[in-house]
DNA sequence: GTCTATAGCCCGATAGAC
DNA sequence: GTCTATCGGGCTATAGAC
C-alpha cells in the first residue's frame, strides 16, 4: 500500500526507469523524493519513506547507505535532468533559442515539481561532500543561461543593462515555478513555459 | 555568547523592536529566525535557538508555548512587514507605482533575506490554524500587485496576454531573491531593486 | 524569569533470522 | 533481499529549585 495513486507512480516511475535500478531501489527512491517535497528532507523520517514504499524501515539501508545518500541520489540525478533539458534546446536565433529554453526550464519545474522540489530546495540538507558534486551541475545550467544572453547581445537581438543580472533573474523566475506551481492549478505546465518564454524575451527586448 | 556579530543583532533588534517584547523574547526570536533561515525549522533545535540566544534550552518555553509558536511569530510579524512594504508605496502612475513596488518588495527579500527566507520556505511548518492565519496575508500580497497590473491596463500603460500570470510572473521573480541572494555578494539589496524594477516595466511594456 | 535535570518519545541505523 | 526487533542517542517539553 502507498499514499499515491497508480498514474503518479507510472509517471514519475516512467521518468527515473533508466536511472535507478533495480525496481525496489526505485520505488524507494520515488517515495523519498515524494515525502522531501511534501514535507522537506529533516521532516522525513526513514519510516515515512519505507512505508509509502510498501517496505519496512530497514529496506532502506538496503539500497542506499543512508537517508541522506537516497537525497544526493535524488538531487543529483534531478539536477542532471534539469540541465539536459537545457542543453536539449539547439537553435541558431538567439531569440528563439531563449524562448525555447526558458519554456522548457520552467516546464520541467512545473511537470516534475516533486524532484524540482528538492533539487531546489534540500541542497542544505546534503554532505558537504554531495553538496559540491551538485554546485557543479548548478554552476554549468547558470553558465549555459549567462551564455544564451551574451550570444543574443552580441548578435543584437536583446538589449539589458545587466546581462547577468538578467540571466540571474530569468532563471529565477523558473526555478521559482517549483515553489508556487500546484498540479490542480488552473495553469497546465505547457501554458507557464509558453507565457514564461514570452516574459523572457520581453526581458531582454529592445525597446522599452 | 552567540554565533552573530554585533551588527547584525543591531539591525534585527531595530527590526523587530516595535513587534516583540520584552527584551528575552524578542532575543530569542531573532535566533530562531537565523536558526531557521540557517538550517530549516526541521533541522534546528531548541537547543540550537537557546544557544544563539545565549540561554538555556529551557528558556524558550518562559516566552513561547512551543518551537512552532516561535516560527508563527517570525511568519506572521514577516508577512505584515512585506505586506506593508507593498502598501507604502503611493503614486498616481501605472508604471511609477509598479516600479516602486517590486524595487521595494525585491529589495526587502534582500534586505530581510533571514525573516524572508523563514516566511517563503517555512509555510509547510505552521500548524493549519496558524497557517491559515498567513495565508490570509499572502491572499492580500497577491491581491495588491494583481490591481497594479489590472489598473496599469486599464490605463493602458500596460499590455500582457495574461494579467494575472505576470503579476504573478512579478511576485515569484522578487520571492525568489531570498533563496539566491546572499550579503557577501556582488549585488546591493538597491541594486536589485532597480534592475527589478526595471524588469518589471520590460514584461508589462507595450511593444514587444 | 532563569536555571539544572530529566521524563517520555521518536529517530537513524544495525543485528540476525529467514 | 526483506523482515522483526532493538540499540543508542537526541529531540521537545516539563518539573522544581532558586
Amino acid at each position: 500500500m502507498t499514499s499515491l495513486g497508480e498514474g503518479e507512480y507510472a509517471l514519475l516511475d516512467q521518468s527515473w526507469h533508466d536511472a535507478i535500478t533495480p525496481d525496489a531501489a526505485r520505488r524507494m527512491l520515488i517515495a523519498a523524493a515524494h515525502a522531501f517535497a511534501d514535507k522537506g528532507y529533516h521532516a522525513t523520517t526513514t519510516r515515512d519513506i519505507a512505508a509509502r514504499a510498501g517496505m519496512s524501515p530497514a529496506a532502506v539501508y538496503i539500497h542506499y547507505r543512508s537517508k541522506e545518500d537516497l537525497l544526493f541520489q535524488i538531487s543529483k540525478v534531478g539536477h542532471e535532468r534539469s540541465l539536459k533539458v537545457l542543453t536539449a534546446v539547439q537553435d541558431p536565433d538567439p531569440r528563439d533559442r531563449m524562448a525555447k529554453t526558458v519554456a522548457a526550464f520552467a516546464r520541467w519545474h512545473a511537470e516534475f515539481r516533486t524532484t524540482a522540489r528538492v533539487v531546489q530546495y534540500e541542497l542544505g540538507s546534503l554532505s558537504p561532500e554531495h553538496h559540491a558534486v551538485v554546485a557543479e551541475l548548478r554552476r554549468k545550467i547558470e553558465t549555459h543561461v549567462r551564455q544564451i544572453v551574451e550570444d543574443g547581445v552580441k548578435a543584437g537581438s536583446f538589449e539589458t543593462p545587466d546581462q547577468n543580472g538578467t540571466a540571474l533573474a530569468v532563471l529565477s523566475l523558473c526555478i521559482d515555478v517549483a515553489r508556487w506551481y500546484r498540479p490542480d492549478g488552473k495553469r497546465t505546465p505547457e501554458d507557464i513555459g509558453t507565457l514564461y518564454a514570452d516574459l523572457a524575451l520581453r526581458m531582454l527586448s529592445k525597446s522599452v
